[in-house]
DNA sequence: GATGAATGAGATTTCATTCAT
DNA sequence: GATGAATGAAATCTCATTCAT
């Protein structure tokens, strides 16, 4: 169960991405942290952007592809935003790194690439703005400017990225919870949470990110 | 009213920085931004690291300063809150790059810088974890985490200078009432925002930062 | 009249490029011949194409402007063979470095840049068609294919510059001289080349090379 | 009659060489030419270096071979230089690449190899100037200046791999037959070349290098 | 025979910075 | 004040070559 060079090299340039930054990292901090010369690297990836633009894809392959999972068995829209919420929050707790470089590293692509990856993002945030859509249509919730909301949700659920640690006193579970929470009252959603959103949620949440809560 | 040189190298750096990253922007990428040689750079700033340190103190010390002027004639909790969200957006609305470099670039100091940054910045997230206590202690708000609560409130009003425009369709003081509203929903306050909070906000932003809303 | 810094890079990237090829020669081997840093050197160059390009320019431009400039003053089609025949073979002599990297590094340029100096050799190798075909027209040459004659002719008087040296036994003026009167004598020219093709053929050298036989 | 593996390689090194040159080629151009990976390369070749010394001395030996063979057979001078001059025009139209990089590549052998190599070329030089010299001898050739004349052969002859294609509107052997028509202009020849020297030339061609023109 | 893995050395180019003018 | 000239260090990436499998 070794780790292969290729997926060392992967985690390394997370870490330092996360770390320094894109442009902050050199090729030899990256071969360093992956225990090869700089050389060999070029072996495990194209050039330093496409192993940012890897890192980025996979991350947001994975977000889209547990949205979609999600909501495919649930239809109250309270329970949809609150699965979306915990899967977000599940996601930015526990791959902090790989996040952090989706968030903050996009102006450090090339033209195309950008596009791409932009392309991805609206995706996944599209299907949020469709969910609060479908809330507000419902009348359960009240947002008087949609896609505020939207952006506020998601800049608050994203940003737990940039503190959350696991070796704080708050499990995931209860920091995903409180975050379901947050979000329902902004939205002004009268109904708690139900049980089967956060346990859809969890469900995903291991089999995309292996999470065990 | 020209501006001088060295504001013109400022603006030239808060503007790059934010769009390119302090690693990302070049020396001479700032020169030509500037309108002045490389060379000549080195007469209004020091390093490039003290520019970027002086960029974050100036942005860190007006919200400080913003904070605690407003907050001195505020009692009430809710009014508080209120106000420090309505300037923390209005400032991040309006200087977005100067707030993303403040967000985004601590880990490109030194130690030394990287300590006076993140002191003010924990002076500053001071004010609003004593504001949220006040009110968990008066028992207006519902926050059985504080400390989550202000973090995820902070992340969701910094995420503002991520993707508000003044060329949107929403005008500056809606989006902060509507900010301060969803604040106020977050901590389970049941009052509704008082006009008192926000008239103080804006004085004080205008006079902070000359914003007129 | 010291050389300027810019001067000693050219002279050495010539002598470098002509010695050991475009691709053969580093960005090292030309800072250390022109007695600087390799950082330096970019002061005094784009990149090293830029300075390839540089030299094939100058050399191709001097070539055409010399062949037009004599010309002009010759009506007879073998005086202005002759004369082309002079010109060249005194260029190729007295600047074999400049002729043959112009001659062997085309491979070596970008695709823009390569048809930029691909034209400007077409429109030199234009002027030597246009005046055989008025030879042919007139009767004096005897050509039946005039484009393989014109090839012929000017390989053999360009292969001048991969072996004249002027430490050799011949002087420039009877190599020109000698080379004249085998390219009469490849078109059948019963007339041997009368003195004034020859004299104005220096004239140019002198002006356009500073070439003083 | 499909080609080895080492045929693939010797093939792929002449072309890309021509093309490219030595240094613009990377062993892994080779390789992907060849349609085998860069480390199998090392199984048919010894250092890149070996692989251009067993191009150039297999193409100085043909010239060398087919020279001497061809004059074992012709006594008159001029029908000798007629055959030397069709053979290397042969030669240099059929395979240009190879003789390119005869031409352009010598300086990027290594001193040792350097000197084989021109070792070589020089005695095939050597071949030409004694038929020049016995032509002079004999008084059916004028060369004031054997030894420019030789060289001015030798580069008109040697250019034509610069430029001819077989898909143009000339056939290889009339190419040829204008050459030693120019070539004995050159050398004021009154005596247009008999048959007997093309035919010898031609036979030789066909044994050397497979030419059926 | 064939190749993926590996690398030290070196490629070109840019970096932030200094200094004489 | 302003800048052209200069540079050591470092940037990303490619080089030819070796070797265990």
């Amino acid at each position: 169960m070794a780790l292969t060079t290729e997926q060392r090299v992967r985690r390394a340039a997370v870490k330092l991405f996360a770390a320094k930054g894109f442009h902050g990292t050199g090729i030899r901090d990256l071969a360093q942290a992956a225990g090869i010369s700089s050389a060999s690297l070029y072996h495990y990836m194209g050039t330093k952007e496409d192993l940012l633009v890897g890192i980025m894809r996979e991350c947001l392959d994975r977000l889209l592809l547990a949205a979609r999972r999600t909501l495919d068995s649930l239809d109250d829209p309270a329970d949809a935003l609150s699965a979306l919420v915990t899967l977000h929050v599940m996601a930015h707790a526990a791959q902090p790194d790989e996040t952090r470089v989706v968030d903050h590293e996009v102006s450090a692509l090339s033209r195309p690439a950008r596009r791409r990856i932009v392309g991805l993002r609206d995706e996944y945030e599209d299907i949020w703005a469709t969910t609060i859509d479908q809330g507000v249509a419902a009348g359960v919730f009240d947002a008087p400017e949609p896609a505020v909301t939207r952006l506020a949700l998601l800049e608050m659920c994203t940003g737990v990225a940039r503190w959350y640690s696991p070796r704080g006193p708050l499990p995931l579970d209860r920091l995903a919870a409180r975050y379901a929470q947050l979000a329902l009252r902004m939205l002004g959603s009268p109904s708690p949470p139900r049980g089967t959103a956060a346990e859809r949620a969890r469900e995903v949440a291991a089999q995309v990110w292996r999470i065990r809560p």
